[in-house]
DNA sequence: CCAATGGGG
DNA sequence: CCCCCATTG
């Protein structure tokens, strides 16, 4: 569906002309009360409706026509409270970090499907509850509904950007029993965008383990190939941003990770070029990468296999993925899970080689023990996916020191493992990356 | 004119399905006979017409129609006569090369208006009397009528790749007197293309002077910005091609300079990109920023100067370029002439500044001296330039060693000067290039 | 042989 | 949010 993609672009431009404008009247003044919605959660009323009926929505079918009004949404009682069941669980002790492109511009089925595909995406954030989730394409009345008390509200603090300058952004969760922000969110423009997109990133400290504080960052980078040179400059500017942020002191400590993970509609080349801007041995490492280049967990975006745009054509490609920076990167062998895949097939099966041993490669600070896919089932009763993006969810472990055997990492390992986290390396040989 | 392009991949794809398919019919066999042709010069006749009234042609009108059919084309004596004036008088001890993209493809005017740019071309290389001239988007009819003794014929050797794919290619015409060809002309395909693309290249003994040996290598590099990924590997085999080259020991001695000119129809963006690739410190000199990125030498591709695309819009790139590696080109600071053009006005400044002085600053090897735009003038009788694109005009000097002071360089800069080659550096700033 | 846009697969 | 193609400026 390209009319989404010129949809942002017609809104920047809009946007742009109406800011570069004589002066609004107070009218059009009102509608940038958008910026200050995010800024001050909980959530309010907004002119999109779709949360407007969210704390007293009656369980009973819309009252008057067949299908639902654009402005009469139900939001079904039995959903949130299974998700609220699902989070009244005890969190996993297992440090997960969760990053979708939740597709709010996707107008299909107007609010009632866009709430019933962020109900889905609750839940599954409910089910797998990761100490941080990263989302992109989240629209207000989306970030109203996730953020909803009757949602994830309850249990995660919600961080969004300063200022953004589209009614569409990235936004964080952060498990308030897990992590707490040690500082004010910050918000980086970057400064060519022409789809309003920006950097958004916390530090937190980790509640419930010894281990470091972690930065956690997202974005979306400029969509489409065309702006191919916009986006290598955007994650520049991320990747020179967590290495600004790897090491520093904040209240709880020195930061042991820093994390981009987000829509970041990249090319295997572009990353390769911006590596080799950014200074080999940068110590970057891809998650996906870093566990073992998993077959079946590598499309991000395949239109064989999300219905959701509706393509007639098949494009499997990684535009999601996270990048990071830690001790454990900085230390390790190149092998491990550098940003770019080596295009040899040697160094790839080594790499997956240590990956499949890692508990006997003793090692220490932050490191993804496990990658996969979420949202790859339909929603039940609306016949399409979440998103037309699959969400890529990492497990992290953390240890202190390689000389202790580290048995929180073992233990951590061993837990994916049984959750059948995607541990197991898929059957694919070291083939040459292809998106 | 899209519809070039467009003849491009069409005629691109047809070849394709045509060479998978289960076996061409004699008639269609025949057709390939094409290579054949290029194989051994001199031309013979070819199914298209441009040459086959060459020889006798009659100085007087078509004899029919008011407009002449494609199939009758006149090549007026005059022109011919003139041309073979122009190269009877000495060539200039200077040193020159010329690269030229003579838009084969442009199919305005017919055979008749291909033949008369074509002696524009042929007039404006009998005036500059290139040691080597490189061809690019010749076809049949064009090559014959160069090749023609009554052309350039008798004063050059024409060599022309193996194979073409399609049935337009490149060429390199080298001087006779000046150039002799130490080896069979060696062709490369670059396996990507889907334009028929190769590299072609030939080591000449250099026949008048004590210089060492030169490669001299052109190449029409894969057309349009959506092609960036494959211009870049054909690029950076070109560019790995003349690493190869530039000192291989050939039977006149060893390889002095390496040099592939044409229309590569690169971006700032993606010479930076395979330098990377290469690796700094590799040496690769741009010809045109070697000798002070003169402003109005810059642009061989402007559809606001060239009216020959009938452009609405405006559009300056500097696609044609001409890169080198010599003892010069290794041996000199990084600010003479890198492939590169840094973006610091400082470092431009720099390098101009030491063009400026360069008389004054001893340094052996193959190195250019000036660098200049050919074909600026329209046709006469025609309304139309020689080309789409500017022919690009290098000027070179040669010195044994810096211990000497080279009196030979001096020479040859002193008369570059005397002719006005553009020696003086524009007057513009060291802005970013922008193309 | 430019960039931006829109349709179709 | 893929690629190719065609049109427009
Ligand atoms: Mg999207
Ligand atoms: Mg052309």
């Amino acid at each position: 569906m390209d009319p989404q993609l010129r949809a942002i672009r017609q809104a920047a431009r809009e946007k742009f002309l109406q800011a570069n404008a004589p002066k609004p009247s107070k009218a059009a003044v009102a509608d940038s009360a958008l910026p200050e919605f995010l800024a001050h959660l909980p959530p309010e009323r907004l002119q999109q409706s779709i949360g407007s009926l969210l704390a007293d929505a009656p369980p009973e079918p819309p009252p008057k026509r067949a299908k639902p009004s654009p402005d009469v949404v139900v939001i079904p009682k039995e959903r949130t409270e299974e998700i609220q069941a699902l989070l009244r669980q005890p969190a996993p002790k297992e440090f997960r970090v969760l990053s979708w492109n939740i597709d709010g511009l996707d107008e299909v089925g107007g609010a009632q499907a866009l709430m019933q595909r962020c109900l889905a995406v609750a839940k599954e954030v409910a089910i797998q509850r990761p100490a941080a989730v990263l989302l992109q394409e989240v629209i207000p009345p989306a970030l109203e509904l996730l953020a909803s008390p009757k949602v994830l509200g309850g249990t995660y603090e919600v961080v969004v950007p300063k200022d953004p300058p589209l009614p569409y952004y990235v936004a964080i969760l952060l498990d308030k029993q897990r992590l707490r922000a040690l500082e004010p969110p910050s918000t980086a423009a970057f400064p060519g965008t022409q789809m309003g997109r920006q950097l958004l990133s916390v530090a937190a400290k980790v509640l419930d383990a010894e281990a470091p504080p972690v930065v956690i960052a997202t974005a979306h980078l400029e969509s489409t190939k065309d702006h191919g040179v916009e986006r290598k400059r955007q994650l520049l500017q991320c990747l020179r941003f967590l290495r600004s942020e790897l090491g520093r002191a904040v209240s709880g400590g020195r930061v042991g990770a820093a994390m981009l993970g987000g829509d970041l509609n990249l090319r295997d080349e572009e990353v390769k070029a911006v590596q080799k801007e950014l200074g080999d041995g940068s110590g970057l490492c891809d998650a996906w990468v870093a566990c073992g280049s998993p077959e079946n967990e590598r499309w991000t975006w395949d239109t064989s296999a999300n219905t959701n745009i509706g393509a007639s054509f098949v494009c499997k490609t990684r535009f999601d993925r996270l990048f990071f920076l830690s001790d454990w990167s900085l230390s390790s062998p190149k092998a491990r899970g550098m940003a770019i895949a080596s295009g040899k097939a040697k160094a790839k099966a080594k790499a997956k080689d240590l990956f499949q041993k890692a508990e006997a490669v003793p090692c220490d600070g932050w490191r993804p023990t496990s990658f996969a896919l979420l949202g790859k089932a339909k929603v039940p009763g609306l016949g399409r996916f979440p998103s037309d993006h699959w969400g890529i969810l990492t497990s992290w472990a953390w240890s202190e020191a390689p000389q202790a055997p580290e048995p929180a990492a073992a233990a951590t390992s061993a837990e994916a493992k049984a959750k059948g986290f995607g541990l197991k390396p898929s059957d694919g040989e070291g083939a040459i990356d292809l998106d």
